[in-house]
DNA sequence: CAAGTGTGTGAGTGCACACTTACAAACAAG
DNA sequence: CTTGTTTGTAAGTGTGCACTCACACACTTG
C-alpha cells in the first residue's frame, strides 16, 4: 500500500479539474470533488491543505496537461516553419479541449485570480506554455500573441455557447475555429 | 419621493458591477453590494428578484456601458475604412476598461455561464456589441473575429497581471495592447 | 503478538449568507 | 386627520459548507 496517498492525490486532482470546471471554485463544495473521486471529504482535506490548496494543485495539473498536449502536437508538425508548428500546436490544443473540462477550468481559474495563490498558478501555467510555444515554434512576438488571443476567444465561444447560435455575428466569431 | 425606486435600481446596478467584478457572483454576498450602495440588504432583495436577478441586471448594465462607449468611439473615427473605425472602437474600449471593473465583470459573468440566465445575458451583450461592430465598421468576419480575440486577450492580461511581468513571454502577450 | 505508521471515515462544529417578515417612517389623497 | 402607498430597515431563520477530531482498519516491523 506504500505511497498510495500520492496516487490518490493524482486521481483526486484530475477529478478536481473536471468538477471545478463546471461551477468554479466558490460554487463547488469539496464534498463534490470527494464524491466524484470516490473518497470522503475528510480525506481530501488530509491530502491537500484546504480547499484553496486543492484548487491550486488542480490548476497545476490542468496546465501540465495542456503543456504536454501542445508539446506533443509540436512533434507532429509537418515542417519547421513557425506557421506550421503553430498550426500543429493549435490543432493539438483544439483536440485536447474537446471535452471542455480543461478550457472551463482555465476560465474558472482566471475568475478567482483575486486570490494571489491562484493568480500565481495561472501565471506559472501560461509561463510554461507561452515560453514553449515561442521557443519551439521560433515564432515572433506577434505570432505568439495571436496564438493566445484566438485561444482566449475559444473561452468566450464555449462559455457563451456561440456554436449553437446561428446568427451572423456568432458565425463570424466562431468561423474557422477547429471542431467546437 | 415618487419613483425613487427606479433611480435606486440604477445606482445599485452600477455599484453591483464594481462589487461583483472583484470576487465574482458566488463569492460576493449581497450585503457587500448593499453596503457599497449605502442601503440595507433587505431593500436590495426588494428591488431585485434575488441575488441572481441582481447579477443578471448588472450584466445588462455592464454591456450597455460597453456598447455605448464603442458606439461613441466609432463616431470619433478619422475615416470610414473598416480599419480606421475598428481602431477607434478599440481605442474607446481600451479607455473604458482602464478602471477594470467592466473587464473583470465580464470575466466573472463568463465564469458563471453554467447558470442559463447568465449565459443568455452574456450572449445578449455580445450580440449587441458584435452586431454593431460588424455593421458600423463594415468589417469582414475575420476582422470582427480578430477584434474580439484581442479583446479576450485583454481579459487574460489583466486577470493574470501580465503587465507586471517583465519576462519575454509576458511582454510578447501584452505587446501593443493599449494603455494597460 | 505488540507497537507503530499510514490510509480512511462518521459525526460533529461553527459560521457565513440568501432570503423573509414584521414593522416604521415619509409622503400623498380625500 | 385618516387611510393608503411607497421607501426603507432590524432582526430573525434555515441551510450549506469549510474544516476538525476522535476513531477504525490495514499493513509493516521487531
Amino acid at each position: 500500500m506504500r505511497s498510495t496517498a500520492e496516487a490518490r492525490r493524482v486521481t483526486v486532482l484530475n477529478t478536481a479539474v473536471s468538477v471545478f470546471a463546471r461551477a468554479g471554485f466558490h460554487a463547488t463544495p469539496v464534498t463534490a470533488v470527494a464524491a466524484a473521486a470516490g473518497i470522503s471529504e475528510a480525506y481530501v482535506f488530509r491530502l491537500f491543505s484546504g480547499k484553496l490548496g486543492l484548487f491550486v494543485a488542480a490548476a497545476g495539473a490542468c496546465f501540465d496537461r495542456i503543456a504536454d498536449a501542445i508539446e506533443a502536437g509540436a512533434e507532429r508538425a509537418r515542417g519547421d516553419s513557425p506557421e506550421e508548428v503553430l498550426d500543429a500546436m493549435g490543432g493539438a490544443y483544439a483536440e485536447l479541449i474537446a471535452d471542455r473540462d480543461l478550457l472551463l477550468f482555465q476560465v474558472q481559474a482566471q475568475a478567482v485570480t483575486d486570490i494571489p495563490e491562484v493568480a500565481e498558478a495561472v501565471r506559472a501555467g501560461y509561463r510554461r506554455v507561452a515560453t514553449f510555444v515561442q521557443s519551439r515554434a521560433r515564432a515572433s512576438d506577434a505570432q505568439v500573441q495571436q496564438f493566445f488571443a484566438y485561444g482566449q476567444l475559444c473561452h468566450l465561444i464555449v462559455t457563451a455557447g456561440l456554436e449553437q447560435v446561428p446568427e451572423p455575428w456568432a458565425r463570424a466569431l466562431t468561423a474557422g475555429i477547429r471542431h467546437p
